[in-house]
DNA sequence: TATATTTGTTTAAACGATTAAGCAAAGATA
DNA sequence: TATCTTTGCTTAATCGTTTAAACAAATATA
């Protein structure tokens, strides 16, 4: 019974003695077609439980309704979201998305484009992952004729629309407010600097501590990968020094909480004799003990915008990419691991 | 330039003077075509920078080689990772992956399953939301007359494969654990019991127990939702009771994690004064003090084996459902938590 | 009344691939 | 030499839509 029943605008034609193309004009609400065949095809469409075929409307209006998202995550709440919000607003539209993830490395990121261009979406919005150094496969994405729109980690070089938080500024947020709190010697997990949105924390870093007129110390800016572990890794490294830290900013909220378990272990008091600030507001910020200080990063804004700058090139035909950057203003939330008590 | 210069399988056949047939079987390896127009055909295509027209293929051949994965959300870890392995085996075979994810609501899970259906995925591969209770809408993808595999969130009553643990054994192996470590009075904060497997999980408890002569207790036995927040609340009613428990075992990560931040912010030791186990091993179950006792769900051997299911049904013209049941058996990862020092 | 415009529809050609059927040339068999 | 098979390709139909072009009938304009 279940074979291959489906019903097509032809048999929807046939019951009414008219032409395939009324139908799908119908379906369109096509201005030349009556309100009485429309509504006819209509109700028709609806007992034979009629549903377009995507994949012969895509081939034939050249449009296939889909976008691509690729992310290098989907585990963290930051990417988790911006997704989620993508989605609300291109579903509106009728547009659906095709979620991937990168996992963090190039090679998957070349084989997800290559299952989106396959695809046909009709566009491609990504985030990239921390080893993309090589950017022809985005090229790739640029020749395809399709708009390409990244968010939190773009590239400069590549010519594209790019939404994400100010990170040089949120690095001086973050020193301002530790200074605020008495902090004078303040060390900083970074992330690799050849990831753009990392390079600019470490250089407001540097210029956040020279305004204060705070040396720089060579010892207290560390390169990471940001994992938990390496969190935990680069802490033990700190608290070897001759002349330890008392605050640790780290880039990213995993190698934050591998900070935090470390002093945590060794008895040491947060935020009394190491203040800690993470970077990204995962959910997970609040529920440790103490609870921790980090930058959010306006996941539920970035996605909206995303998603509104493709719709943008997809309503007009032309794909002449006028280039938007929008640069949020992140918003440090402070908890207990900074927040010294008078 | 970029406008719509993609190669078709004609500009080939119109370089080498053949049929566009001639090349379409070419890039297929028919037997019936000389490996000398082949290697020609291979050539011209690289040459031109040839990606085959999914949409046209699809079409034609009624296959897309597209395989809809609906989950609950991508932030858990367990789902995460299954996707990721039902990604790896799917693309051996040529087959990609739409993500789509209910965020534990219905109405979004039927959003999905339309968009799947919409884009003529081969098969679908679902675990399903907390919310589900009509299975109407599975019913649909039954008629659309492809393969449905359903794992970890999975109905009895939906008659179709199913990959996932042995839930109600795992609540024996958990509550012989916590009496093994001289555990009397073992409360369970456990889901909601309409849902299969957190029925099963309370059955598995309420067995234990008595398996272990000890006494079914109505206020140890409580029903959540499994979120941190109401594994807050829920840890603090036990609390609140005459005779407190001596362990906890939550049905999930999440609410286990709730109920420890309530025990350290209180004070109370564990394991000694009351032992904590969970459900689903997420990373954070290390990483939290003390680090948390938890079962692993073998999300990486579920997603090969949901993928490998709907291979063989891909393979196999016929879609006799011969309803897989696959119950594999949980690993109890003991940690700090619920390990008494003697 | 003759002509122009609008309305509502049909016809037919696409979109880019797959595939059943056909056919000529080369090779095998009798 | 005549016939059968195999090899290597071509032709043409098809998948289910969309859409430009055509056109008849109804309506508006001069």
């Amino acid at each position: 019974m279940s074979k291959k029943n489906k019903t097509t605008i032809k048999d929807i034609a046939n019951v009414l003695n008219i032409s395939a193309a009324a139908v799908s004009k119908a379906l369109h609400n096509d201005t030349r077609i009556s309100e009485k065949t429309k509504k006819a095809v209509r109700q028709v469409a609806e007992n034979l439980n009629y549903q377009p075929n995507h994949l012969a409307s895509a081939l034939r209006s050249g449009k296939s309704k889909l976008v691509g998202v690729i992310v290098p995550k989907t585990n963290s709440n930051f990417f988790a979201a911006t997704i989620h919000n993508i989605e609300e607003v291109l579903n509106e539209q009728g547009y659906h998305i095709i979620i991937t993830q990168s996992n963090e490395s190039f090679e998957k990121e070349c084989k997800n484009i290559d299952t989106l261009l396959y695809t046909q979406v009709d566009g491609i919005i990504a985030s990239m992952a921390n080893e993309t150094v090589n950017l022809e496969y985005f090229e790739k994405i640029k020749t395809a004729g399709i708009p390409l729109i990244t968010f939190d980690r773009g590239e400069n070089d590549l010519n594209v629309d790019y939404i994400g938080i100010d990170d040089y500024n949120s690095s001086h947020v973050i020193v301002n407010h530790l200074v605020e709190q008495g902090c004078k010697r303040i060390a900083h997990i970074g992330g690799f600097k050849r990831t753009r949105i990392y390079n600019n924390r470490i250089k407001g870093y540097i210029d956040a501590l020279q305004k204060h007129e705070l040396p720089l110390e060579e010892a207290l800016l560390i390169e990471s990968d940001l994992t938990i572990e390496d969190g935990r890794a680069k802490m033990l490294q700190l608290l070897a020094l001759e002349n330890r830290p008392d605050a640790v900013y780290a880039a990213g909220d995993y190698a934050a909480l591998g900070a935090l378990q470390i002093l945590n272990e060794k008895g040491i008091k947060i935020p009394d004799e190491v203040a800690l600030v993470g970077f990204g507001d995962e959910p997970f910020a609040n529920m440790v003990t103490p609870t921790m200080t980090s930058v959010n990063q306006h996941s539920y804004k970035i996605g909206r915008i995303a998603a509104e700058t493709f719709l943008g090139y997809a309503n007009k035909k032309k794909i002449t990419q006028s280039l938007n950057k929008i640069i949020l203003e992140a918003k440090l939330t402070v908890r207990e691991s900074s927040l010294k008590k008078r």
